[in-house]
Formats: structure tokens, C-alpha cells, sequence
DNA sequence: TTGTATGCGTTATCAC
DNA sequence: GTGATAACGCATACAA
């Protein structure tokens, strides 16, 4: 038959291989692939029976020249080792993967400067859009292209996917009231997230007649610990805003001999994998993290496609387990 | 709305507009940025001058379609959401963005069909290389790009990067021993690592004429529950292949009233982050996922620029905790 | 319905 | 050292 250029084995077969083949030109092949305009059915055939014979598919580095854009999805993290972070995107991954678009990870270390860096490195590879997680910049990214926030610092961001923080401040509340709690205190960290958890919490312990004690953390262990150590003697319950935080705090609670959950009812917050690890188990306000991955997937996805959906706010739930089950016991005089 | 054609107020400044205004060629322009060949000093800062001044730098996508490739790593790994993988991810990133790259992500499920599936969409992409994580097909990928391997099931895929399992086993028989150990028992998984980790286990423990109990396991807490639960009496010395199934025996034990470390020492696999967060602290061989990453990064970027590294072996350290030291627990559980 | 021709933004191969 | 110009693989306006 005819002659195969030299390196013509190697090299994967294009759309002009394809057309020859088939007694097209390449423009009917590329319409047969981009299902946009009619082809007669005949040709069509042909035209699939030649590429699957040659195993073509149209590239994606022509196609995204000529369109501007690529099959990408840009995500960016703050932390691409936090596991919460990892069941983020997880859930982004599922739900993108089934159209057919990747993932193009970046890191923003909580730092607004090399977010928006980030975005536009992201952005010079022409992705459809970025799901960006805590971001830092909020509004202030390049405007160029769409954007979906999971749990953004800034309020007026676009395209929202959260949890309902507030909500989940007053579960944590009513868990504890309902251990009997008498004088609660806060373990929180600086954002906007923590602050609307202790808002929730707040209010609703007031409207109980309890005031709050409010201890500054940053969402790491030791920090809990210094938190747990700090907190007056009074205390009888504790909302801490974040589960690696509250595993600091009950070590601190045990060296203290402070029993819990018989002295003291602890409720965390995220439900991470460490919760139901910890001794004793963490009750746990739940942050379904995969489900946000999800959420934020279908949303980027819609809004690519031009219809764009509603904001989500997802309702958090307690997670019950026996740090803040108060055991009926002999109370110490 | 559907997406809106780019109009031409936002577009980004090409190498055309760059060449006009510094009144050269793009062929120059070109050459600035690609400091392959020379240019003159004058043309060069002219160029550069104006390259700044309309925020011009080359398109990856013009520049993918004529190298045919792009400066995209795929990483593949069986399950994002995984806390280790995500560290292991993590160093793979630190390292190659500091050399202008980006990780394209994808997952294979512990499944060698869908890895190889995954591998075929990243080359289409024109990665320049592939990092796989805990690969199933090992060798049998298409051949056609680079490939670096972090702990492969196939022991003939080429560019490697691992733990000394064998070491590592070696580390818990000795620690493990050191606490007195008389009789222990192995908690395995399916796989070549934990087969690794047996063999030093146990040939340590042979040497000093202990034989050694195997239970099976998945790697999962709940199987470590159920292999806790199935210890014979006389067991006093455990050695778990991993942190998560390391939790599920601890609880066993706990529950069976057997003291760690006093009845029963334990040492876990992974150092992972949970070790320190348990009842008690475990004793754990660390696995370091993030310098794992940092390895596999190097390497790949040494392989794709064509000075093959020798493939890289990571001895383990045991990380001692309470569980495996044997004293009179403070405190009963 | 189908083919022709142009352009996407860049690099690389030639000449000069 | 520098400038034309031909690819790269594809989508699409326009013509037929």
C-alpha cells in the first residue's frame, strides 16, 4: 500500500491521517469529534472506523491553542498534605473526572500574594476555571476566568461552597447543654470561619443564660494543649474549633486530671479522621469535606457551561461519641 | 450565558505585539526567552523592556503544540484523599515548582486497568513524566514517556523510589525485643511492602530465636480490630504494618483489658500523623511520605532532563512512643 | 453536507 | 546576531 513516511509508525496518527484515510478532508473529521455541527451518518462512520482503526483522538494541545481553552481544572489549596484538604479535592476529582477534565494543582500557603500567583500561573495554562479552597485573596484574583471559593476569607466572593458555620457553633452548643454544661469556654483561631463558629456557639449559650470563656488558639495541637492548660477551673464544657486543636486540649485536660467527659464535655469541630482515634473519642461537629469537593465540582462545572447554579451552603452535623456523653457518676465533693 | 468569545480588550499581548514594539523580529523574541542562543545585549534588554511593559511571557500552549510537551508532571495515586499519599504529593510539589512545573493530577484506585487508562489521558496531555504512587501495572505502562516510581508492586519498574521495608522490620523486631519481647505476632496486609516488612520482622525475630505469629489484615482499622481480637493469649509483642490498622489492635487490646505497653507492646508503620494522637502514643516505623515526594521530584526532573539519577532507597527510623516501651502504665485504662 | 483556507502562539530551520 | 517562514494539530468562518 502507500508508503509510511519514515517516522510515520512512531509518531500517533493525527487528524490528517485520519481524513486521508477515510477520503475526507480534516474538517469533517474535526466536526465528527466536536459533535457541534451535522455530519451524514455514512461519513461518519467512516470517519470513527478509521480513527479507532488508527486509535486517534484529536489532540489537546491543538485543541486547546485554537479554543483558549483546556480540559483543566485548576485547583488550589492551601495545604496539598492537610487530609482535610485531601478529601477536598478527592471530591473535586470524582465529580470533574466524569466529564472528562483534570485536575492542575497549585498551593497557596494561606498567603493572598502567592494564591494570586498561583491563579495566574494556572491561568496562563488557559484552565476553564479554578476551585480555589480558603482563599486568601477572595475578589481580588484576576477576573478573567470562572471561579468557584470553597469557604473564601473574603464574603463577597463568587460562586460560594461552605458550610454553615454558625450552625454548626449552635449544635456544639446544644450537644453541650444537653451534657449539662454550666460554664463552656471557645478554643478558637483567627478567620472568619472560627468567628462564626464561636458565634453560634455564643448565641446560643446565651440564650441559655451561659456565658462564654474565650481561649485563642491556632488550629494546631499544641496550641490546644497551651488552650487546654489555660482554661479556668470553672469550665465544664469546651467547643474547640478545630479536632487536631481538641486532641491538644484533652491531653491537657488528662494531665490535669480533669476527667472527661465526667469533669469536663469537649465537642471538636471538623469530624476528621482523628476524632474517632482519640481517647476518649471526640464528639465532633462534621465538616464532610468530600461532600464540599463534590459541591464546588458541580458547581465549577455548571458555571463553565454557562449555567450557573446557585451558591451552596451545606448543614454541618454533630457527630456524637462519648467525649461529650456525660456519664452519671459519683461527683467528687 | 454561554462562555464569551475572548474580546479584545482582556487578551493577554503575544509575541507579535512584543516584536512590534521593540522593532525586532519574534524570532528574537523568541530567542530572549528560550536563552538558548545569543542575542545582542541591547536587543535583549529592549526586548525585555518591552515584554515587561505589556506583560508579556510565552504561552504554554503554543509552546506545548511545537515541543510536544508540555512542563506538566502527572502524578497518579491510588486514592487523593489518603493523608499519606497527600504528603507524598505534597514533596512532589514543593520540589517541581521550583523549576517552573506543575503537577497534573489523576487517580488510579488501586486498579492497574484504570492506571493505565489514567497514564494514557496525562501523555495525551504531553506530560513531560509520570510519577506513580503504589503502582499496579507497573511495567506494563506505555512506554512512550518518563516514569518515576514510588513503591511499586512490580519490583522491575525502572526509576524507583522507596523504603527499605526490609529495614523497617528489621527496626520493629529490634525495639520490640529491647521491651522483652518473647512472643510476637505480625499484623500484615496483601502486598509487597508488607511481605518486605514481614521478612525483616521476622528473620530479626528468628535470629533471636522468637517465632513469630502472623494475622492478616487490609491495612484498615476495623482489621485491626478484628486481628487484635484473634491474638493468641500468649502474645506479648505486636508489630503492625500500618498506623490505622495499628489503632483498630490498640482498641482490641484495650477492650480484651490487656495493658500497653505492659502486657503487650506495640509499633506501628507509617509514623503517620495519627501515631502520636493515640492511646497510647504509638511507637511507629516512620515512613517519610513528603521526603518520599521530594525524592521522586528530584528524580523525575533529573530523568526528563536526560542525567538518569540512580534510583533512590530511603532508609526508615523507628519513632519510640509509649507503646512499645515496656514500663508500669500510669494509668490503667 | 462538505471542502478550503486561515489562524491560534510558539519554536526551529534556514538563510542572510 | 537577526529575520523570514515553515511546522505543530486542530477548529471554524466562509464558500461551494
Amino acid at each position: 500500500m502507500a508508503t509510511p513516511p519514515p517516522d510515520g509508525s512512531v509518531r500517533a496518527a493525527g487528524i490528517r491521517e485520519v481524513a486521508r484515510r477515510a477520503g475526507v478532508s480534516i474538517a469533517t473529521v474535526s466536526r465528527v469529534f466536536n459533535a457541534r455541527s451535522t455530519v451524514q451518518p455514512g461519513t461518519r462512520d467512516r470517519v470513527l472506523e478509521e480513527a479507532r482503526a488508527v486509535g486517534y483522538s484529536p489532540s489537546p494541545l491543538g485543541r486547546n491553542l485554537v479554543r483558549g481553552r483546556s480540559d483543566l481544572l485548576g485547583v488550589i489549596l492551601p495545604n496539598t498534605g492537610f487530609p482535610l484538604y485531601g478529601a477536598v479535592l478527592r471530591g473535586i476529582e470524582d465529580t470533574i473526572q466524569t466529564s472528562g477534565m483534570s485536575v492542575l494543582l497549585a498551593s497557596s500557603r494561606d498567603d493572598a500574594e502567592v494564591e494570586i500567583r498561583a491563579v495566574q500561573h494556572l491561568l496562563r495554562h488557559a484552565v476553564d476555571g479554578c476551585i480555589v479552597v480558603n482563599s486568601r485573596a477572595g475578589s481580588g484574583l484576576p477576573s478573567e476566568r470562572v471561579y468557584v471559593h470553597i469557604a473564601p476569607e473574603d464574603p463577597a466572593a463568587p460562586h460560594r461552597v461552605e458550610l454553615d458555620n454558625v450552625r454548626g457553633g449552635e449544635l456544639a452548643a446544644a450537644e453541650l447543654l444537653a451534657g449539662g454544661a454550666r460554664c463552656p469556654a471557645y478554643v478558637g483561631a483567627p478567620g472568619r470561619e472560627s468567628a462564626e463558629r464561636e458565634r453560634g456557639f455564643v448565641t446560643r449559650m446565651a440564650a441559655a443564660g451561659r456565658q462564654v470563656y474565650h481561649v485563642p488558639g491556632d488550629y494546631s495541637e499544641d496550641s490546644g494543649l497551651r488552650a487546654g492548660m489555660a482554661l479556668p477551673a470553672e469550665v465544664d464544657a469546651v467547643f474547640v474549633a478545630g479536632d487536631l486543636m481538641a486532641a491538644g486540649v484533652l491531653r491537657a485536660l488528662h494531665q490535669q486530671g480533669r476527667r472527661v467527659p465526667t469533669d469536663v464535655t469537649v465537642v471538636g469541630f471538623d469530624d476528621s479522621l482523628i476524632a474517632p482515634l482519640l481517647y476518649p473519642r471526640l464528639s465532633s461537629v462534621r465538616q464532610p469535606a468530600h461532600d464540599l469537593g463534590v459541591a464546588a465540582g458541580r458547581l465549577a462545572l455548571s458555571v463553565i457551561a454557562g449555567t450557573a447554579g446557585p451558591d451552596v451552603v451545606i448543614t454541618p452535623e454533630l457527630v456524637r461519641r462519648e467525649s461529650s456523653i456525660r456519664v452519671p457518676s459519683p461527683r467528687p465533693p
